[in-house]
DNA sequence: TACATTAATATCGAATTCCGATAACGATAT
DNA sequence: ATATCGTTATCGGAATTCGATATTAATGTA
């Protein structure tokens, strides 16, 4: 599958993702892309950062500036209803991967 | 969940989908957009339409147009590219979304 | 003090995609 | 002929995505 092909099917996913691990801990970006890619999943600073900040606009997450041996970093945590939306959000992805799998 | 939020987490479930159902049997737009209704999934033909084009374009899906009732239907099915991408496509989908599960 | 380095976030402009609305199509019915 | 019907196509504006580049702020080092 090629890389173009591979965003477009799973961009969507990757922002769930978001939420359910800014639900487990604070997460921040660079660290995050890390995992992607670490993972096989490559996503720019430049779609990245927005879709933080977005999700950031929408009331899902909320950000904290902190110092980390002198680098500003900058955390994000899930909102009360960012967990809501996220749960939503997971049963309604299983429910489409389940369907992906009926015969 | 609002409608954006909806569609900007799951429009990518919904190729894949596309790639699926073309699988099985010939789909075509309409049906295919009235079947995501039924399911309470709205997207636009201004959506729905241009993303047969790409999946064309690319190769996972081929067209057919046939008479019915007098009526022109673009009838798609899927291609052996396709199919290979479906099958991936599905393994991912379904790793991402277990992980939602986990703890 | 100045300057380079580092980890990280922010933002740019071009390309692409999304969207609701509107247009177009072609066959049948009136 | 023209109205209607089911369907696909496309428009223009808005939003998103991308890779690249700029910016930030603290530290290390000369």
């Amino acid at each position: 599958m090629d890389n173009q092909t591979f965003r477009d099917f799973f961009l969507g996913f990757i922002k769930i993702h978001i939420l359910y691990h800014a639900a487990k801990e604070p997460i921040y970006g660079q660290e995050f892309a890390d995992e992607l890619n670490r993972h096989g999943y490559k996503i720019s600073f430049g779609t990245l950062y927005p879709i933080f900040h977005r999700l950031e606009q929408k009331g899902l997450l909320i950000a904290e500036n902190k110092n980390v041996k002198g680098k500003v970093r900058k955390y994000y945590i899930i909102t009360e209803k960012g967990n809501e939306i996220l749960k939503e959000a997971r049963l309604k992805a299983k429910e489409l991967v389940d369907e992906l799998f009926e015969n």
